[in-house]
Parts: C-alpha cells; structure tokens; sequence
DNA sequence: GCTTAGGGTTTG
C-alpha cells in the first residue's frame, strides 16, 4: 500500500523516504528535479474521493508547510492531486490535521494557483514511485481545535466560483444560483407527492420579484427562513416559465443559506449542511442586500408582535416558548405559550381535563400571563412533535377576543374580550410553526427578555408547583461545555508552578497550568470598559438610567421656545414616533436634520442627526437607520450630547467619546464610503472610545494561588469582541459560558479543566513597587462546539 | 425516477 501511518513518534522506518531529503514546500519548483525530494506538511483540506474513468479515483488536498515560517502563505501550501490507488487509500488513513510527508511527485503548474493564491505548482502523485508516509496523526481531541484555528487561513484549492444571477435576468431552462431578500414564505409542508415542499418570494436590487419552489424530503434541506426580511442564498435552482411567470424551482445538487435580514447582525449563514462555501463576497453580498433592503419602503412589514402589543382580531408572528400542551381532539391541539411579555388584555384560560395536559401547572399568577394557542388540522401533527421547553415561531397567528367553544370542554371564563390566539388550518399567508434552535439569536433575545420579566424569580411566593419550572424549562441554561485554553506565544519557558513565579524574578514571562478558582466582576457588564487610547484612561459603560436623564436634559432644551439653526449642508425634517413608544399620545415627531449629499444621492437611511429624543426613542430610530446621531441645541446651533452620552447609534451598538480628548463640532462626514464610526468620529473631532474587557482571575494549582488580570488580551481569550459583548446578547452568552465551563458555578476544583496560560508580570509605573500578572497569548476553545459569535 | 405547488382579499 502506497500510503503508510505511523504513529505520533515512530522513526522513518526506510519505505522510500529515509533516503530522500525533505525540502521545504516553498522550494517546490517545475525546473528543479525532485526525484530525491520528499516535502513534509499538514493535511489542511482533504477533499472527496471522486471516481474518475481515466484514473479510477482522484483525491484533492492542501497540505501546509508548518516549519518554515519565511515563506509567503501562498508558497507554503501547495495544492496535491492524488490519483488511483494511492487517492483510495489517502482518503482512508488520512485525516484532515493529519502531518504527511509526500514523495514520489510529479510537479505542475497549478491551474488554480490565481484563484486560491496558493503555490504557483502542485504536486502530482500517482503510479508506483508516488508514496504517502502519515508521521503524525493528531490525538482526537486536538482535531477539532486545530480545524478552528486553522479555519480563517485556509484558502481551499477547489472553491468553486460561483456566479449568482440577478433576478431580472433569468433566463427560462437555465440553473442558476441566486440571491435575495424574502418577501413571502410558507414553511415547508408536506406535499401530495413524496417531498416536502417549500414556498417562497424573493427579491433583489433589481426589484423582481420571484416565487420559488423547494421540493425535497428531507426537512433540513429546506432553507431555514425564520422571518420576511431574511436573506437567502440558493445555489442550483432552475428557471421555469409558467402561467407567464418565471418561477425558480430547486433541481439536483439545490442547496440554501439563510440569514438575519437586520443591517449589522452578524453574518451566520443558517443550514444544516456541515460542508458550505461562504468566502467575504458572499458576507459582502448579504450586507449588501440588507443595506438595500433598509431603504426599500416597498417590502412587506414583517409581522412580528409581542403578546404586550397584540391587539383582538390582528394576524401576527409569535416568538415564544412552549410551556405545557395537551390535544384537544384529532383536528386541534392547545399550546400554552409565553413570550416574555405581559399581555394587556385578559388572556383566556381554557380549563382542560389535567391528565390530558403535557407540561407542568402554574400558579395563578403566571397563569395570567401565559397564552392559549388553538391550533388546527394540518398543524396539529406538527404539534405533537414539539415538546414544552421548546422554543418556536407561530406564523399567522390570530387574535380572537370572546369566548371560544371547544368540543368535549368546558370554559371557566365565558366573559367576552378575552383573548385567545387561533392558527388556523391551511398554509396561507405562510401560516404554521417553527422550532427555532436553541443558539438563534431571536431565542437569546427571548430569553434575555423573560429573565428581565419583573418578578420573574421572585420568591416571596414560592409555589410549590413551578418553583422548579419557572424559570421556564431551558435545556441549555447551566449546560456545561468542555472548554479549555491554548497558549498563542512562542515563547520558549518551561511551566512553572504559582509559588515559582511568585518567588521568580520580576518582569519575566511565564507559563503555568492551573484551575480558574473564581473570577470578578461575577456580573458581566461590569467588565465591559471604555478605554480611550489617547489619554488611556478607563471608565464604565454609563447605565440607561443615567443616560435616560442625559437625554431628557437635552430634549428640554431642543423644545419649540429653542429655536436652533442647523448646519447649511444639512436638510431638516421630521420622523414619527410608532404610538408604542410615544409617551405623549396620539403621535410624536422629532426633528431630524440630514445631510443634503446624502439625501441627493437617495442614501436616505444612511445618517441622522436627531434632536430632542429619548435614549428609547433613539435606539428605536437605530434599528431603521445605519447611523443615528443624537444632538441638542447649545445656543441656537446644534451640539453633541454630554458625555457619557453615547455620540452614535449603529444598529445595536452604541459608540461613546473620551470627554477630555474630544474637540467637538458638527461638520459634514465624508459620504464617499461607507458611513461609519470612524468617519462620523473624525467629522465631529470625536476621540473615540474603545470597549474593552477587565476581569480579574484567581489561578489556583497545587502549590498556591494567583490573582492575575485578564485585559489585553481578553478578546482573544473568549473570541469575542468588547464591542460585541456591548451589543449582542450572543456574544455575552459565550463570555458567560466560557466562564461557567472553566469555573462552573457553585463546584468544587473537581470539574473544573486545567488550562494551559501564559502570564506576564508588569509593574503599572516606575514607581511602582508591586507586581501584577496578566494573561496574554492564551486563546480558550471549546472542542464540541465550534460556533464562533458574530463578529 | 416522477410527482408534489403554482402565496393571497384568512375566520374553528
């Protein structure tokens, strides 16, 4: 056999390769002769065996130059072809991660070389010469770790380009890969045939709009579209004409991508498929289909509503966690559901036998809060798969106010105007319900909003019945993950033990094993800072108390007794206030001033300076505009905010300034690019505030304790950014579960995983006379799960 | 291997 393996450790044992010198991959050239060369690499992509008539089998691979560390990235991977036998037998013993030493090879020019900017040459191996040896084949548990850190650098060879047609150019007859925003969807449903089958409307910049068909009997196949707004990406659909109408259809090899259609999420493609190409033109592709679909006044509204803002007879999309069901008769089931919210209409209970009732009982109380779905004939075997605990979307949910007569069961409330929700039977108007997965950011969303719920863990009435159950059932609450650190640094120190570097010579470098035995602030926002480079001074992130009263100083000023002139390159005008968030009734307007540039070129969401609103009614405004800029009047001309006050609003992120670096005044962004912190931040002479995380951690190992900081390098650590952990509840869910991995709560050292630091000791002046140590170079991973937050 | 559905003026 043409492929040997070895073990981590055994010598060359003299089949082919102890006479051959190894060169580096980067000396791999057409014009050298390398009958007497071998190169030595890691597997970085394995791809398919594929069965070739010419050849019978052909094999794909990237192998990584790992020891020479002069060499471009492109001259330290090569593209390997491997052909017959040899691919065969490649593909069974070889791993991904896998270190290979190849001989034997022809060398080509790499037709792919420009496209994946790896070596100008591949490899070519294949007949009797060619020979694999497997020198080291990484522990199971080091795969994964080494696939994530491997993951960004890898360029694979074999990405196919793909091409995605706009939808005013599809052609009849032809299979074309497309982009869009959703417009219209039903969830999959099970067709008369043998598939299920899909149902949606898609659009573009080209504004057609295009109906598309997804057959397939796999439901994970289906594309995993959550609300109107989302973005879709289909590969291999085929134009159809019918009824004069050109329609897509999914044909052989379809696949999909999905994601959030809110302008700044982050960009997690949605699919089941564990191999996808997702490169930055397609990140670039659905921001900018989000950018164009913000502005579209045209696109359908998504329906979405709270049971706090549901109104009697309304359709509407429902987020929500199943609490308890129990089945009616064969064409109804009854969900018992909460979102979070308190309804302000009396929700009706429905009185059903107990025994018939899956799911646990509430206390009077919490019974007022939770909704009672009836939901009919085709939906009701959806139902029965769903379990309480669940977390799920009910489409075209309808609000019916009165008394609702069931067959075989009696109501104890028969008063009219109490409300009851009805999904009806039928897939119109995309009616049906949705599990949503447990790490999807409307479940995080949800959560966060239910954990706020006041008297949500109250405990002044204990109730016997759901003291266990409320907080409602989470599967994944208080799961631990295994997680774990890696050193980053190359520095060459032996570990020591705490006493060691206790006692060791100031200033040094030091790598230790050790527990995390606790940690500050236990209380996450707590370690978010603002840090200004400038004059490195650190502060905390202001609460919305106190920006509450921030902003309602400056509105009072920006009153109609104020008259302030704004900028001459700004147009003003004024935007509604939705009556929700209106305090005075029936509707509000606020004054907006925006740049004329912008407005000429129909940027019209890209920018706003806003006067006289609340910090509500600001971030309310962020979620529509790129850029929300809060101002007052300063005498009779337009002013920034005090700080702490943030300066901007993007999306859910808030950017402060440093109040003693920052010489304020309002002139025009450059509208040129993209209209961001940065350009806004230099406009107004904005000294920018960063994010950044200080915790303290106490190391323990056998011979003493350590409290260390974690600060420059703590992004890097929890592989989340300080800005992200500010604004995205996600990204605050992984920091927290990384802690409770590596400290779980309320344990003893016996679960909690030793972890490879490196530490460095520092003293904060000259003056100063006392050692500090801070974690640098140390990055945690978690071999089970390697979701990465958005970034 | 072929078929399925082809949104929609909702209603228990």
């Amino acid at each position: 056999m043409p492929v040997c393996v070895m073990g981590e450790g055994a010598g060359p044992d003299g089949q082919g390769t102890a006479s051959l010198t190894v060169i580096p991959i980067s000396h791999i050239s057409t014009s050298s002769n390398h009958a007497h060369h071998s190169v030595k690499g890691t597997v970085v992509l394995k791809g398919r065996l594929v069965s070739s008539p010419s050849h019978n089998f052909i094999l794909k691979a990237v192998l990584q130059d790992d020891t020479d560390s002069n060499t471009s990235p492109q001259d330290g991977s090569i593209n390997v072809v491997l052909l017959g036998t040899l691919a065969k037998d490649f593909s069974q013993a070889v791993n991904q991660g896998d270190v290979v030493v190849a001989s034997g090879f022809g060398v080509g020019k790499s037709p792919t070389a420009l496209k994946d900017k790896l070596h100008p040459c591949n490899l070519l191996l294949s007949g009797e010469r060619a020979f694999v040896h497997v020198c080291q084949a990484p522990p199971a548990d080091r795969t994964s770790q080494q696939d994530v850190k491997r993951k960004r650098p890898l360029l694979p060879a074999e990405v196919p380009k793909y091409t995605y047609t706009k939808l005013d150019n599809l052609k009849p007859g032809e299979v074309v890969n497309v982009y869009g925003v959703v417009v219209f969807f039903k969830q999959p449903f099970k067709s008369r045939g043998s598939d299920f089958c899909s149902s949606l409307k898609i659009t573009d910049q080209s504004q057609q709009k295009i109906s598309c068909t997804i057959f397939c009997g796999k439901l994970e196949s289906h594309p995993q579209i959550f609300q109107i707004g989302n973005i879709i990406r289909m590969h291999r659909v085929k134009v159809h004409l019918y009824n004069d109408t050109l329609t897509l259809l999914n044909t052989f090899g379809f696949s999909a991508l999905t994601f959030d259609g809110a302008v700044g999420a982050g960009v997690e493609p949605r699919t089941a498929s564990k191999s996808f190409h997702f490169t930055e033109e397609d990140r670039r592709a659905v921001e900018e289909l989000r950018l164009w679909a913000a502005s579209q006044v045209l696109l359908p509204a998504d329906a979405t509503l709270t049971l706090s803002a549901v109104q009697p007879k309304m359709y509407f999309d429902l987020t929500c966690q199943l609490l308890a069901k129990a089945t009616v008769d064969t064409t109804c089931t009854l969900l018992r559901v909460w979102d979070g919210t308190r309804c302000p209409h009396a929700l009706l209970k429905l009185t059903v036998e107990p025994n018939i009732v899956e799911g646990p009982t509430f206390s009077e109380e919490r019974e007022k809060l939770i909704a009672s779905v009836l939901v009919y004939d085709n939906h009701v075997q959806f139902a029965q798969q769903i379990k309480p605990g669940d977390f799920l979307r009910i489409y075209n949910l309808r609000a019916i106010p009165g008394l609702v007569k069931m067959p075989g069961l009696s109501s104890s409330q028969s008063e009219v105007n109490h409300l009851s929700f009805h999904l009806h039977g039928g897939t119109a108007y995309g009616r049906g319900i949705r599990l949503l997965p447990g790490d999807s950011p409307d479940v995080q969303e949800l959560r966060r909003v239910m954990e706020a719920f006041q008297g949500y863990d109250e405990v002044s009435h204990p109730d016997l019945n759901d003291s266990v159950l409320w907080p409602p059932l989470s599967p994944e609450r208080g799961a631990s993950v295994a997680c774990s650190t890696e050193r980053t640094c190359d520095h060459l120190v032996e570990p020591l033990t705490l006493s060691k570097v206790k006692r060791s010579v100031p200033g040094g470098v030091h790598h230790v094993r050790v527990q995390l035995r606790s940690y500050e602030p236990r209380r996450l926002h707590q370690a978010l800072k603002l840090y200004c480079s400038k004059c490195t001074s650190m502060q905390d992130v202001p609460d919305d108390e106190h920006l509450d009263s921030i902003f309602s100083k400056a509105a009072a000023d920006c009153g109609p007794l104020q008259p302030c002139s704004p900028p001459t390159w700004t147009l003003s005008g004024k935007v509604y206030i939705p009556r929700e968030l209106s305090r005075r009734p029936p509707v509000r307007t606020l004054n907006v001033h925006m740049s004329a540039q912008l407005l000429s070129e129909g940027r019209i969401k890209e920018l706003i300076f806003l006067t006289g609103s609340t910090l509500q009614e600001a971030c309310h405004l962020a979620a529509g505009y790129h850029n929300v800029v809060p101002m007052r009047s300063s005498g009779g001309h337009l002013a920034l905010l005090d700080p702490p006050a943030p300066f901007l609003f993007r999306g859910r992120k808030r950017f402060y300034r440093c109040k003693q670096c920052s010489e304020t005044s309002v002139r025009e962004p450059t509208t040129d690019g993209v209209i961001d912190e940065k350009n806004i931040g230099e406009a107004l002479g904005v000294q920018l505030l960063k994010f950044v995380l200080l915790m303290k951690f106490q190391l323990q190992d056998a011979s003493d304790t350590l409290d260390v900081f974690l600060w420059r390098d703590a992004e890097s650590f929890f592989n989340v950014s300080a800005v992200d952990a500010a604004a995205y509840q996600e990204a605050q869910d992984s920091i927290r579960q990384t802690l409770d991995s590596l400290c779980p709560p309320g344990d003893s050292s016996g679960r909690r995983p030793w972890l490879d630091v490196c530490l460095t000791e520092y003293r904060p002046t000259e003056e100063d006379t006392q050692t500090f140590y801070q974690i640098c170079h140390t990055s945690t991973f978690k071999p089970s799960c390697t979701r990465t937050p958005p970034s």
